[in-house]
DNA sequence: AAAAGTCCTTGATATAAATCAAATGATTAG
DNA sequence: CTAATCATTTGATTTATATCAAGGACTTTT
């Protein structure tokens, strides 16, 4: 929620996210073809995203942890054209959205917000665009963790140590890679010496390097 | 621009288009790094949006025609984070998102038809991961024909024939793969008579084919 | 009209990742 | 506790696309 409101004002945004929704590991939160009514803010938890085509291929489209917001896909046709999928048991907040847009127009700083949310969203996309359009399997997942670390970090967890909620496959799907590439890549991380991997723990003993497997030229310590 | 306004009303939102911007092939409405103060509307011409990672690839993220709206990446930053690029002299709505946002809040129309459009551009990308992730090259190049010729079908070109705008260099980048890589796949399709093609002009001889080979299975005329 | 510059096509070869396959290690169910 | 399932790792091989290279077609400039 942004900041910058009065006591009052907060009362009211509060209605808004008043009622909440438990998901159970594996369950949907909404699916492909949904009718879209609300936005949830996830409380507790970690989802994945994904759209599926005709002839059934999967792909990952994010996923996406406690304080995140998911919904936003259903807004153009009022209806979900993803699955969002708990990947351990979760929380969320449902806000209607008809209630968000009208709060939106009474309070700018929610609207800002709301626009600051979405573009996020497409920036992010944009830069996953990047990266399956020209980045290595080696540079995908080194993308992959820094991004999953630095987000867990802001939350208070470490900045080197995570569990990781999703499977080999399900990074796969998100990088546009194999299983196995993803497990291969792993243990070439691990062989290294950068990451320290046993199943779903995952530690990141020289940061340093994996930045500079994104991005060899300029990084911090070699100037 | 939404429909279903007053008169009157619309008079106001005639403001938050009242300047216009010249942009000539080649040159940049906005870049990478730019201060955000607009959304764009594009009146004539035909854009590419790119961003480029620090070791100089490119990725092309997307290409615009008219009437539709470039610029959402800088909302969330207040600084562009791509850029857009005119394939030729184009003209666009300078759309001050001061106004934009002020205007909203006062018509919920328009709001929600700004809501709309961004998250349109947030599908669009899901399906651009789902491409670049899952994809074959000659199902990319289908499924990049078939858009680009919907779109400007619903603009009342014709719904067979377009002369592309981009080189073969820029399609491949937005569709992750290398420019030989699209010329083959091109005459591929070519030596199959599903579609013609002369340097730019493209001409689609078969919808269904180039249907089937995004998907196999339903297809019209194969029940 | 010739020259220069893009853009595009096509062929030969290399390579990163996919696929196929099997074994091992976890986790869940009976 | 044991079987059964699921997830992961690793090896061998294949394959789609990238890369390298050369020539051709179109466009712009002089």
């Amino acid at each position: 929620m942004p900041i910058g409101l009065e006591v009052d004002d907060m009362k009211k945004l509060d209605e808004v996210v008043a009622t909440r929704r438990q998901v159970k590991q594996g369950q949907m939160l909404f699916s492909n073809g949904d009718a879209f009514t609300s936005l949830y803010a996830i409380r507790t938890g970690f989802f994945k995203t994904c759209v599926a085509n005709e002839d059934g291929r999967e792909q990952v489209t994010g996923f996406q942890m406690a304080g995140e917001i998911i919904g936003l896909d259903g807004i153009v046709t009022d209806q979900h054209s993803c699955n969002a999928v708990a990947l351990e048991d979760a929380e969320v907040c449902v806000m209607p959205f008809a209630n968000v847009e009208e709060l939106s127009r009474e309070f700018p700083v929610l609207q800002r917000h709301v626009h600051k949310v979405m573009s996020r969203e497409i920036v992010r996309e944009n830069g996953m665009m990047m990266m399956l359009g020209n980045m290595r399997a080696e540079e995908r997942l080194a993308a992959f963790l820094l991004n999953l670390v630095q987000r867990l970090h802001a939350r208070g967890f470490s900045q080197s140590e995570m569990i990781l909620r999703m499977t080999r496959e399900e990074i796969g799907s998100y990088l546009g890679l194999k299983l196995e590439t993803i497990s291969r890549t792993f243990s070439k991380l691990s062989d290294d010496g950068i990451i320290e991997v046993k199943q779903r723990y995952v530690k990141i003993l020289v940061p340093d390097e994996l930045k500079k497997i994104l991005n060899p030229q300029s990084c911090q310590t070699c100037i």
